[in-house]
DNA sequence: AATGAATGAGGTTTCATTCAT
DNA sequence: GATGAATGAAACCTCATTCAT
């Protein structure tokens, strides 16, 4: 009952009027209008954050457990584009509060990631010498952002379709090294 | 008179206060609430759209380019905090309209990555073959989220000092080529 | 719900409050301030406007035509001089806009007039020659003016005893022919 | 110096904008915003009143007394129109304080009035029997609505010319008498 | 005498939340 | 459990008025 599906970052009457309840109702499931978003933003990071821990244990190779990493993420967002709505521009309008909940939310996420660096540098699978937290933040940004601009642009094309093109990007940088 | 440093974030009385002068004196100087992110954004934005032009235009070089880039951009926002909080946190708190003319402010400073990645494709400074557009993602998605990382984490360190480090990770990203 | 009596001029708290509701309350039932006034309007003059074209269909001898016009007139706003508050004294104090809206509202009623008057010159009930327009406006102003100051003076008298005096007066006229 | 000609319902800024001072400059030659408009009636209905009386006393004949008063009103406010709209509008905006104190300046008016109808009625001029406050209505509402629909219209025609036209009409009545 | 930048009270409107039904 | 009419705090913005220069 009362599916957290259309959070559009408006009015908690729209919210009910799109799950098609009254504006009463609403409460009856949840606190007020941040524990919607809170809702909402649990399902979706913490559908990719079981999924990557889940991936890790699944794919012991870093390379591999990497492009399941973005894959996971792209197809998760890909397949919902209401949610990745939510999660790209919405959870950026809310206040500090939920931006830290957030930020813990996605934390196995990150750790995940940083697993999957140090093991691939142990295995030599990934070059040395690299900061992780900088290889983080590259990863992540660059998901981010292609996860965002797919959003800005009206979510038309297949977002899956880029997971080859991010991975090698990610994985070959920019330079020549010939 | 006014300076537009006080933005953070919220309602005019607010912005107001932290100027240092009545809710009406902020009509004196800004059409509306709008107008005042707008204003704040064209300064700080613009000052980093004119620098990255100019630096093309200064460095010839693509990877010189690209290097001096991340620095100006770093240096600028690692120099005023208060800017880089309302361009990485308010700016999406703001609507469409907003978000749009941002958008449209950066715009230069994309065609000018674009403009780097294809100068360094031509030239063999840069590796073939990759689509431009998800490199450009990729480099602006990095620089974007250790900004706001920074920023997130109250900017107690120097950001310049993360030039190079980013500036490797884009380069020669996380594999292993050899 | 929500009559729309309560219309005294001014703050829409103070409307909301004569009304016995919440500020926001009024919105639940009117778009804006303007809608409140144009909705009171268009009630009251609604009334007048559809009295006099009916009357006209009745009554087929100018003089009676005349005469009932004049007893609608005041008997309408006679009865109720809230109403006739808002129409002598605040709708002069609304914008362009809305006095427009008002005027056009107004125009069946000054056809109606018109109709009479010419059918009137053309039966020979009334007197040639006479311009249509000052006549129509003689009557009208008349009337506008004989509401007036019944409000003005606390609408403590029956207005309608004025019906008689007033249409002797123009029909008559101040001059003595004799 | 400051003279007030162009008050034209709005802020004070435009007024002292269109008078050619500083905003501060208003408040040296009047109390508030409240006193320009009284003073700008003061001045107008001033004209009109002292121009009744004043012809009053020079044409004793009730009939030709009758004429020039309005053809003295029409005079005042055709050549003005600015000054016309302030009266005919601008007034009817203000509050019931300001209202009340342009009744007071109205009454020497009305009086005048009333002695002309007054003594017409004991020379015969006009006929008996009718309610002077009735008569005085209707010439005073009569004229006023020749006025508004002269203003309303953008004043684009000669009023004076309506001297002669309304006065028959009030003279006359629109009945027949034959 | 004159200025005009600054003020801040007060107006309209929105919308998250409550509660009687 | 469910409703949705009603609430009222709080946001943005205007503009008459003041006062240091």
């Amino acid at each position: 009952m009362m599916a957290v599906s259309g959070y559009h970052g408006a009015q908690v009457a729209r919210i009910a009027r799109e799950a098609g309840v009254a504006d009463g109702t609403v409460y009856l499931y949840f606190k007020n209008k941040e524990d919607i978003l809170i809702s909402v933003l649990r399902e979706t990071i913490g559908q990719i954050v079981t999924l990557s821990t889940w991936l890790e244990g699944e794919h012991p190779e870093p390379l591999t457990a990497l492009r399941k990493l973005i894959e996971a993420h792209f197809r998760t967002l890909g397949q919902n584009p209401e949610l990745a709505l939510v999660l790209q521009v919405h959870v950026r309008q809310a206040d500090r509060a939920i931006r830290e909940q957030v930020a813990n939310m996605m934390k196995p996420y990150h750790r995940t990631l940083d697993r999957i660096l140090e093991l691939g540098q142990e295995t030599g699978a990934f070059r040395r010498p690299f900061d992780v937290r900088v290889a983080r933040r590259m990863i992540f940004g660059t998901i981010d952002e292609t996860v965002s601009a797919w959003i800005f642009t009206g979510a038309k094309y297949d977002l899956t379709a880029l997971v080859d093109p991010v991975y090698d990007m990610l994985l070959g940088g920019v330079g020549n090294r010939s």
